[in-house]
DNA sequence: CGCAACCTTGATCTTAATCAATCGTAGTGG
DNA sequence: CCACTACGATTGATTAAGATCAAGGTTGCG
């Protein structure tokens, strides 16, 4: 398996990889007997097995747009993308970001084309996943089976806290409990956190369409979480400096905050 | 396998079953060989094949609570629920609502106590189906298996349609999309329409709290869309009366009415 | 009959959107 | 190295969609 693994990791060369995130040695190493980082190793086992080929997805293009019909699922191996969903006039929501060891393209069934569109934020790169092969995966019953489904779980549970974030939260709730996800996520995923701050690609659009708001108001709220000494954003990066605070801001009891909605 | 399934619905005797809402013939019968019926046929065989009761919810009544811990998952068999969340304040988002044939209670990993809790609109029967038991599907690498990633996927996309109703679109073009929403679901779900009205048991509340609205505001946009003779609403049942014209507000071509968002 | 949910409608208030500059910073090419 | 450009962040003024508050009005049911 590990020959099978460096296999895959050697054909890297030729692409220009390796964004400011994702680390190089954190992204998607089998980092065997951790226990935090087991679920990685299942996506990861996942694309030693059955991964046909990489993409390189340079930052702001498309990998892949609502209405398309695709053979492929994808497996985030760096970088940063979001799933999103344009209106007519423009409107945008971005349904979820995607960090490495994610997985990307899901649909109800095999032939359905996209229901939605997939951004690079950062230059990254993804796993390709033939569909008739995630079948293969249910079917033969072994642990990636089981990965996959607990993957779409998650998702699904991710789903429903941006769902109650809109829904129910003001926008300095729904924004302070997004940065705590947030944190968490890319916390989980990777990453060498220098002096403490994290890498975050996103701009203030980005929360913004994630969370049903306007870029403005996400300016203006973010600027005054920023003034009360809460987090500390810009540059590409996040810090929460005082995750009680937040928390409370959030409306998320404190000793939540850590494992937050024990999405464990 | 006839015969197993016999014996789960001879079960159904003692309980006061059998509400207006999920017809009699309509639930969850093997109707073997109709394509539409094909996916519910999924589930049904894996209440034939792995569920070990059954248990009547009466309506507004909880079927689990958000932090409680639990060995089940639950697939309905007749009735409408919802899941849902609370916030301190009392607040509350409607993650999803539940037809016959629909999975509740999906966590992300075994362990994990539920992150939403689950009620009862109207009388429903759902049947238990053991965690484990859940495990041991996927190890089989069944058809079943592969109706759950598919019924988890499937939930998964019916939330990031809701996620963009909330975020992105108006109150009305959002209850339009809704109500086109559910008027499939219904649809699939089972239950013969009576003059062409479909069942509803949602109150105004409850479309509130699953688009983000208050009910007041509810009530004045179905109003509206009433008066302009695009729905009828009301009593307990739907019926969308302008099927174009409402698209439209929804924001969706016309065309992708029928077979909406593609989530066949 | 009388309560208890729901639904309706009106008046008023707030949050967040919209419109409109301005500023900073990072690249780019000269 | 520096003007030039572009995109994102900021900030202010104004507007609007939807919330909130407050009564009634229906409907259904014990």
């Amino acid at each position: 398996m590990a020959t099978a693994r460096i296999d895959i990791e050697s054909r890297t060369g030729p692409v220009p990889l390796r964004t400011p995130y994702g680390s190089p040695q954190g992204g998607l190493r089998p980092n065997a007997s951790s226990d935090v980082a087991e679920k990685k190793n299942g996506v990861l086992g996942i694309v030693r097995d059955y991964a046909i080929d990489r993409r390189f997805v340079p930052a702001g293009a498309e990998l892949f747009a609502e209405g398309e019909v695709s053979e492929n699922l994808y497996i985030v191996l760096d970088g940063w993308l979001f799933q999103h969903r344009i209106l007519e006039d423009g409107r945008r929501q971005i349904l979820d970001f995607a960090l490495p060891g994610a997985v990307v393209g899901y649909r109800s069934h095999p032939e359905a084309p996209f229901a939605f569109s997939a951004e690079a934020i950062t230059n990254a790169e993804v796993a390709i996943i033939p569909l008739n092969r995630v079948t293969e995966i249910i079917r033969s019953g072994s642990e990636s089976a089981l990965t996959l489904l607990e993957a779409a779980n998650e998702a699904l549970l991710g789903a429903f806290d941006t769902l109650t974030d809109i829904g129910r939260r003001t926008a300095r709730e729904s924004i302070a409990h997004f940065l705590l996800r947030m944190d968490r996520r890319i916390r989980r995923s990777a990453s060498a956190n220098d002096q403490g701050s994290l890498p975050f690609p996103l701009s203030q659009e980005h929360i913004g369409d994630a969370l049903g708001l306007t870029s403005v108001h996400v300016c203006r709220t973010l600027s005054k979480l920023r003034s009360e000494g809460l987090v500390e954003t810009g540059r590409g990066r996040l810090r929460i400096v005082d995750i009680d605070a937040l928390s409370e801001d959030a409306g998320v009891a404190s000793c939540d905050a850590g494992d937050l909605r024990l999405a464990s």
